[in-house]
DNA sequence: GAGTGGTCTAGACCACTTA
DNA sequence: AAGTGGTCTAGACCACTCT
């Protein structure tokens, strides 16, 4: 029970404000001595709070508590799209930069993103990829795949989508879209959205399922969307 | 090295479908052969795939490769009411029970509450909370804050609020919900939170702050609303 | 160099599950 | 009763940070 039981001081502490974000919590050699415990036992303890996202760990340095200042991620109406950023986030959002990754004129697609276009075997997709960054960390990372029936050939497979973005572009080729639908899952970050963005160790991740439909009903774009929850909020305003 | 590399060779397994969902993987003793390590570095890398929620370990039985069949809960229009939760959560939701856990017709309003809904100090709120559970176990837990002033004296501030819940009773007030706005993070469980709905380790909540306003702009319903991400899914239309 | 966290070993005892 | 995971001890060596 020990372990336990000095994540529950801790806790306790953190959240009655003995320690505030950015504080330093004891180490490992003071809970110890403390509490008369193993090492393992007092790191059992400190890695508890880890897990539970209330506190970072700096190797050398200490277990630090932890802030949270989210970057308001406002979706109402705004598209998500590479050239729109400043007008998609919010002001909380300032600092935040884009970087198109890969685009793809023409690929083949992956049987769900098939299904979710309507696309019949063998048809392609343009794809774009692009990491959004806040004080240089990653902190969203976003798929969008479009059918290459309509995409390719426009700047929406070129790697600068010129202004408006995607969607501008969706809409000059008369596919303008104007529902969406987002699907909102959170989920732990795989090693691989660990690395590329960064993600502290007891950090979800909100992954978002975005699709666009044009006017008729056709689904013109799907979008895979992965931020790190430590850094985000999403905001719905509803009708 | 060793246990990151165990982990690393069990994910890749569940990954690639050797393990798939409700599988047991092989046991800490099998590891520590197959390894040649000690039973501490095989609990360690077994640890690691339970924090990226890809296992659920039981006690005495096994360490088994997790499920996600996540309940849709579609938020557009349809009001969150305890009346109306078959038409909140669509056909994937069946066997969703609400239990309504506290009505409090006058509290003292937390200051965010206060802030939100508007009020002055010293201003009363009505409290609502229920819990809804999925086949026994509890899934989401939501908190309701309305003025007082709108709500006592109304069956809102009664166990049952009646046909068409909050939302209708606050519509018969001349205080009808038209917009509402949803703000959405997702994190680490708190211990009561892991207590209450009994999350699996590794388990983010999603923690939906929900504000409804009248005609007028004014706001007349503060939901928090903390759901087990391992058992939803939101779904967003936009228009 | 002193202090911090990261990883691993080898062994103990306990609690739960399954047969 | 045998097998599983849960917890703890006592000690080792390594890697990083700070001053």
């Amino acid at each position: 029970m020990t372990a336990a039981s000095i994540a529950k001081d801790l806790r306790a502490a953190i959240r009655s404000g003995t320690y505030t974000p950015g504080d330093r919590l004891p180490s490992e050699a003071a809970l110890m001595a403390t509490y008369g415990v193993a090492r393992m036992t007092a790191r059992h303890g400190l890695s508890m709070l880890k897990d539970e996202g209330l506190t970072v760990t700096r190797h050398g340095s200490g277990v630090f508590v932890r802030a949270f200042e989210p970057i308001i991620r406002d979706t109402t109406g705004a598209p998500a799209d590479d050239s729109t950023v400043t007008a998609e986030i919010d002001e909380t959002g300032a600092g935040l930069t884009v970087r198109t990754l890969a685009v793809t004129a023409e690929a083949d697609a992956p049987e769900k993103v098939r299904t979710a276009l309507g696309l019949a075997e063998g048809d392609k997709v343009t794809v774009r990829e692009r990491l959004h960054l806040r004080e240089r960390k990653p902190v969203l990372f976003a798929t969008s795949y479009l059918p290459a029936s309509i995409a390719a050939g426009t700047p929406i497979a070129e790697r600068d989508v010129g202004q408006g973005g995607t969607h501008a572009r969706l809409a000059d080729a008369g596919h303008a879209p104007v529902r969406f639908r987002e699907d909102v899952v959170a989920r732990m970050p795989s090693i691989e959205e660990i690395e590329e963005l960064r993600i502290e160790p007891g950090t979800p991740v909100l992954a978002v399922t975005r699709t666009a439909f044009a006017a008729d009903g056709t689904p013109v774009e799907l979008s895979h969307v992965v931020l790190d929850a430590g850094e985000f909020m999403l905001r719905y305003d509803i009708d």
